[in-house]
DNA sequence: TCCATTGACGTTTTT
DNA sequence: CGTCAATGGA
């Protein structure tokens, strides 16, 4: 057969990498490399060159986007249906497996997909009705040590250190909150892997089976696999099963969220016969870029190594700016814009990448004031506005009344007299008699436990949920959609919003019924056993949707770093490049490799741009109130001075301080601060550190001093009794 | 039950 | 400074 139209268009290294006969394949893929054309021709080279049947194969990705993108390009490629393919999120496949296998899991055939508001909201409602101070307990911590365990596999009973208080109420909260979820069919999203896990190791038959079936695995984006995951993948390779994974250590950048960069040095270790690819040859950005990210990454101790080149031209220097705060910051970027935009360019070739989201508000304001079209990445989904889950709820209600997060979500909205008084109540009957809320309020009725105005509103609700369900049951899925919106009344509970906000959720409640009337059950839904409406809540949980329905073109792109990774884009700014915000204060306060990760979301940063990267930071930036003296970021300084331009404000002399690159910051009219940044100071008491910020003014000024032995500390100058080195 | 004021807090995000 | 959630008076 001929297969060139396969290699053709791959380099040397891509092609060794699809073409491997046995053995494990470890493709470590610099940014820009190639990475999803690797994985698309390994998966057409084993159906057309392997003749491996696409049912003896899984891909799996990270986001819905990248499994969808894989399978886009697939069929593409192979100009034949990858609908047998087994592509998909780790999230999506574990479902699908529950879905399927539900009865072995445990599970209850309606169960229903908890996303992380619901998550929240009920750990809340368990650390209240504990009693807990919630100031002390707060939820989304408690949301997090349940992730974090599950993430790494862990059972209440599995985690160890219960003499510690601490743990302990965690593992408390957990124990109580896992409960909850089994009594009403609940799984959250860690608990979807975990369960698909445990399904495996206590089902061997059942492994068994997969393992025979799925002999090819693929994994994109494998530095950000977690404990969980990797486990999964290990358990399904067995020993027969042949594992290709692809990823960078470089760009690992959720570490702080149970990502294990370590997966990819375990590996090699876990699996025999490992066969590494390194794809260094970029076909992104210019020669200056690379060199620049190269030198920055190599500051990083724990990395496989890679270095990064490109048979392009080395291009534009990197511009870095210095802004007098960060309004000249917004005002510099805003302007540059404008000029690109004037020389013909378009706005969504530019981006602005920032550390956290909040530093887009200042460039939105610019960027409207400027009539510059613009998008802001992040910010709230379809499926995740309260509307549009107000109304899911009630149809979750329809197919699994014992799911307390709906009910909790909806039994009093609209107002239908059901207040606080009555839920706790229930709440607290369902507590003792270990009953869902569904199954409290019914027994508190015909047990007349309820005051008669309650118990004629609770009755009336729950007649409500069951004429809804026996009328609807043959109805379409848009129907039902519509039905629960008018059955329930919602809009009585919008109605008392401002006009705007009103129109906004009608709006989106149409969307939704659209949406709904659009949908059709996907096939590998049907071989699941999941029906329309089931499949419908699953994928509003699974995939919350476009962020807006917002329009899409031309518009400069605004997002966090983070968001911005496997993107790009021929003009990228940076901005925010301070010591503090980024790499952030704290990652620099926490030891343990969280500094590495800061440096790697700036190496994923920068080789983002394909022909100009812009940096800029600001001297001085308004943060929490208060005005704060910036270092600039230690990133640029491990950018060689070779590949940076620098620009200079307007008129500096105009300027009250001098700029800090390349001589530091100086106090200048100012002479309350008796230290530059970047000095060396000593501590009577902490030893010796270095001057990295000033706030407030007078005898509450106090200064950032971070020492080497301690860490970071703010102390009141006036006080703290330094002296300089 | 509702809006308005107060107070606490202030990385990063997908599923 | 700006946001969000919780509290409390009408």
């Amino acid at each position: 057969m001929d297969v060139s139209h396969l290699l053709d268009e791959l380099n040397e290294a891509q092609r060794e990498a699809v073409t491997a006969r046995d053995g494990h394949v470890l493709v470590l893929a610099g940014a820009g490399s190639g990475k999803t054309r690797v994985l698309v021709h390994r998966l057409a080279w084993l159906i057309q060159v392997d003749h491996v049947s696409p049912l003896g194969i899984l891909a799996v990705t990270f986001t819905n986007k990248a499994a969808g993108e894989m399978r886009e390009r697939t069929g593409q490629l192979l100009q034949v249906s990858t609908r047998p393919l087994w592509i998909g999120t780790f999230h999506g496949i574990a479902h699908r497996l529950l879905r399927m296998h539900w009865k072995e899991a445990g599970l209850p055939e309606q169960f229903q997909i908890l996303d992380s508001e619901d998550q929240q909201r009920l750990l809340r409602r368990i650390i209240r009705d504990e009693g807990m101070d919630e100031a002390h307990w707060p939820a989304r911590q408690a949301q997090w040590f349940i992730n974090a365990r599950k993430d790494e596999g862990e059972r209440p009973q599995h985690i160890e250190h219960l003499d510690h208080p601490v743990t302990s109420t965690w593992v408390h909260i957990y124990r109580l909150y896992q409960d909850y979820c089994n009594r009403g069919g609940l799984v959250d999203f860690a608990e979807l892997l975990l369960r698909a896990h445990e399904l495996w190791l206590e089902q061997p038959d059942l492994l068994d089976h997969y393992r025979k079936r799925l002999r090819h695995l693929l994994v994109d984006e494998f530095q950000d696999t977690n404990s969980i995951q990797y486990a999964w993948i290990r358990m399904l390779a067995g020993s027969t099963g042949r594992v290709f994974v692809v990823g960078d250590d470089d760009q690992s950048i959720y570490g702080w969220r149970g990502a294990k960069v370590e997966n990819v040095q375990l590996f090699g270790r876990d699996f025999p016969d490992v066969m590494t690819v390194r794809l260094e040859q970029n076909y992104r950005s210019t020669g200056n870029i690379l060199d620049a990210a190269n030198a920055l990454i190599a500051h990083n101790q724990s990395r496989m190594g890679k270095n990064l080149w490109t048979a392009g031209e080395s291009g534009k220097l990197i511009q870095l700016y210095t802004a007098f705060n960060e309004q000249d910051e917004a005002r510099f970027v805003v302007d540059q814009l404008q000029q690109w935009l004037d020389s013909g360019r378009r706005a969504d070739d530019g981006a602005i990448l920032y550390r956290t989201t909040a530093q887009s508000r200042l460039f939105e304001e610019y960027l409207l004031r400027e009539n510059i079209p613009y998008r802001v990445y992040g910010g709230q989904r379809f499926f995740e506005r309260t509307e549009v889950k107000d109304a899911l709820a009630y149809l979750r209600l329809l197919l699994n009344p014992n799911d307390d997060a709906a009910l909790e979500r909806v039994i009093n909205k609209p107002a239908r007299a059901i207040g606080e008084k009555t839920v706790s109540f229930i709440r607290l009957q369902a507590r003792e008699s270990g009953l869902t809320l569904w199954q409290a309020a019914n027994e508190c009725l015909s047990q007349g436990k309820f005051a008669t105005r309650a118990g004629t509103a609770v009755a009336a609700f729950i007649r409500l949920i069951e004429d809804m369900r026996e009328r609807m049951k043959d109805w379409t899925l848009g129907n039902q959609m519509q039905g629960a919106i008018d059955d329930s009344n919602l809009a009585a509970h919008y109605e008392k919003e401002p006009r705007e906000r009103m129109e906004t959720r009608f709006e989106n409640l149409r969307e939704l019924v659209n949406a709904a009337d659009a949908f059709i059950l996907p096939q590998e839904d049907a071989e699941a056993g999941l029906d329309e409406l089931q499949s419908f809540l699953s994928h509003a949980a699974l995939e919350a949707g476009e962020t807006q329905g917002e329009s899409w073109d031309d518009c400069v792109q605004l997002m966090t770093l983070h968001s911005a990774k496997g993107l790009e884009f021929p003009l990228v700014y940076m901005v925010g490049m301070e010591d503090g915000l980024f790499p952030h204060q704290r990652s620099v306060e926490d030891a343990a490799g969280r500094l590495e990760e800061e440096r790697r979301l700036c190496y994923v940063g920068m080789t983002r741009a394909r022909e100009q990267l812009v940096l800029s930071y600001a001297e001085i930036r308004r943060m929490h109130g208060s005005e704060n003296f910036c270092r600039p970021s230690r990133f640029i300084d491990e950018i060689p001075a070779e590949y940076l331009e620098e620009i200079r404000p307007r008129t500096s002399s105009r300027q009250p301080w001098v700029s800090a690159r390349p001589s530091p910051v100086r106090g200048g009219a100012n002479t309350e601060w008796p230290f530059r940044l970047g000095q060396v100071v000593a501590h009577p008491k902490f030893g010796e550190g270095t001057v990295m910020s000033f706030e407030g003014s007078g005898e509450h000024t106090r200064v950032h001093v971070n020492f080497p032995a301690i860490g970071a500390k703010w102390l009141v100058l006036a006080y703290a009794n330094l002296q300089a080195r």
